[in-house]
RNA sequence: GUCCCCAUCGUCUAGCCCGGCCCAGGACUCAGCCCUUUCAAGGCUGCUACGCGGGUUCGAAUCCCGCUGGGGACGCCA
């Protein structure tokens, strides 16, 4: 029987190891979240790791991607493959002499042995056994577990002299005291024959040699954890603590892919999710604080801990997300105008618009209601910057008939002396000429706003014209009213 | 099949450790109402949950056992 206790407190140190074989996946960024948020709490350290020994799927582009991913997620990283750091490389296949010494001190100790038999001969009794049992469980049989002496000159791999008997017992922050007997262990394979560690083993070494206290994955892994507690010991290192975190599945309950509609932090980003709305929802995923839903990252850094993390898998809810990232926009609080003002610009200017900054923070608490994203926000601005808005034909065809032609240019001409040219004086000069006019608002509401804006839908008819200026609303009042005229009824 | 893990509204969850304040609270979604020049936002109302069966107890969502259901893993993937 052997325990896993957390190591002790000195400061914390904690990883995301993702691997480069492809794009970075919403459920990897709630894994770096936690770990991230645990770092800022303790005042530790957060180190980016990249677990590239996959050679057949992994790419420096996907590590980029991953990377650009981070980085405008907001999780920066103390130490990493690209800034460095004391306990570098921080990429597996660049640290392959590091995983070959830990290797020769296990077979020293007879923890580990090289395996000559090959994968098509293990793979054919794979296939045998399952032949005549399906239901079998493959062991390796241990054929050269036994063997010892010098390194043979066919190719073979390394594999862990798994104990029979006793158990792992650990003390997981998430579920608490996990017990795994060792007779279920088997001899996994530690190094491939080409001297590329495995999951196991990589993972390990690195966070032995990287000083990590605290381990924090996917449950997905949560079956390896017995294994590499039986690796640090016959290592003889301390052991760091382990949290285990539920898995994010799809609607259905199954593992979430890109079937299941939007899995990608790039595509989160390219809808114009905000960054703290997506990790807010996530961190909310698995993790709870009473009735609290909506946090800043600071508040987050100070209010995160292992304690209230549950511990039963969950479904992704896209629509949650969307309601949650919407809260952080509608919140100056939460997004800053200067934040929302990064956000949207770029959804603006791929509309082929270049407004000031001062158009757009001068726009802003109009949108921060109606944009549920910064593309949506981009979208509902467009009319204030494009000259002439871009109508709508629907509602040009509905609102710009020959009978509002007068009261458009009506309205025109009662609004280019109104001074100032702001929401309440707009009003009052509006009001007052419907009320001479007998009219009521409803009337003209509507043809007013298609001319200004184009569209059916829009903030305030005043406070549009107010953003807009007396030249541009004039010269839309006129121009709507010639359309109107000149429309068949 | 074997090993590990999980189980409150459709979804994320509070409550569970330290049983009574819970005929179960919040949020999202959905439906409706109010506000209203449109669209939002906001306010209000409604729908809907302790998987099942046994214990323990005066009393169980909360403790114990069994069952059922779900997930993960069983690779020279991570």
């Amino acid at each position: 029987m052997s325990s896993g206790s957390p190591a002790s407190s000195s400061p914390s140190r904690v990883r995301f190891a993702p691997s480069p074989t492809g794009y970075l996946h919403i459920g990897g960024v709630r894994t770096a979240l936690f770990n991230w948020l645990w770092a800022k709490k303790t005042g530790g350290t957060f180190i980016l790791r990249i677990e590239d020994t996959d050679q057949e799927r992994s790419t420096i582009e996907n590590e980029r991607v991953i990377l650009d991913s981070m980085k405008w997620l907001g999780l920066d990283w103390g130490e990493g493959p690209d800034v460095g750091g004391p306990f570098g490389p921080y990429r597996q296949m660049e640290r392959l002499e590091v995983y070959r010494e830990f290797v020769d001190k296990l077979i020293a100790r007879g923890a580990a042995y090289r395996c000559t038999c090959t994968k098509e001969e293990l793979d054919r009794q794979r296939q045998e056994l399952k032949a005549r049992d399906p239901k079998a469980q493959f062991r390796y049989p241990g054929t050269c577990r036994d063997k010892t002496g010098p390194a043979p000159d066919v190719p073979f791999v390394i594999r862990f002299k798994a104990p029979s008997g006793g158990a792992v017992v650990y003390r997981d922050l998430v579920f608490g005291e996990v017990t795994t007997p060792n007779a279920s262990q088997q001899d996994v394979v530690l190094m491939r024959s080409d001297g590329v560690p495995l999951y196991n083993l990589g993972a390990v070494v690195d966070d032995i040699t990287m000083g990590i206290t605290l381990v924090a994955r996917g449950r997905d892994h949560m079956i390896n954890t017995p294994q590499q507690i039986l690796l640090y010991e016959a290592l003889g290192a301390k052991l760091p603590a382990f949290a285990h975190l539920p898995m994010m599945l799809n609607q259905k309950g199954e593992k979430l892919s890109k079937r299941d509609g939007a899995v990608s932090v790039a595509e989160y980003r390219d809808m114009g999710i905000s960054p703290a709305g997506l990790l807010n929802y996530l961190v909310r995923f698995g993790w709870s604080y009473g009735d609290e839903e909506i946090f800043s990252l600071l508040d987050l850094t100070q209010k995160f801990d292992w304690e209230r993390c549950g511990r039963g898998d969950g479904k992704f809810d896209a629509k949650k997300l969307a309601a949650v990232a919407f809260e952080h926009l509608k919140r100056p609080d939460l997004t800053d105008d200067a934040t929302y003002l990064r956000g949207v610009r770029p959804f603006l200017e791929a509309r082929g618009l270049t407004p000031s900054d001062d158009d757009i923070l001068r726009a802003l608490p109009l949108f921060r209601d109606r944009g549920q994203t910064w593309a949506q926000a981009a979208d509902l601005m467009d009319y204030l910057f494009r000259d002439p808005p871009q109508p709508d034909e629907k509602a040009v065809k509905k609102f710009l008939v020959p009978e509002k032609a007068g009261i458009l240019r009506d309205v025109a001409d009662a609004l280019a002396s109104v001074s100032p040219f702001d929401k309440d004086a707009l009003e009052q000069r509006f009001t007052g000429l419907l009320a001479e006019r007998g009219l009521e608002l409803k009337e003209v509401a509507q043809p007013v706003r298609v001319a200004l804006t184009g569209r059916t839908a829009s903030p305030g008819l005043f406070e549009v014209a107010a953003l807009l200026g007396r030249d541009r609303t004039l010269e839309r009042l006129r121009g709507a009213a010639k359309i109107a005229e000149a429309a068949t009824a």
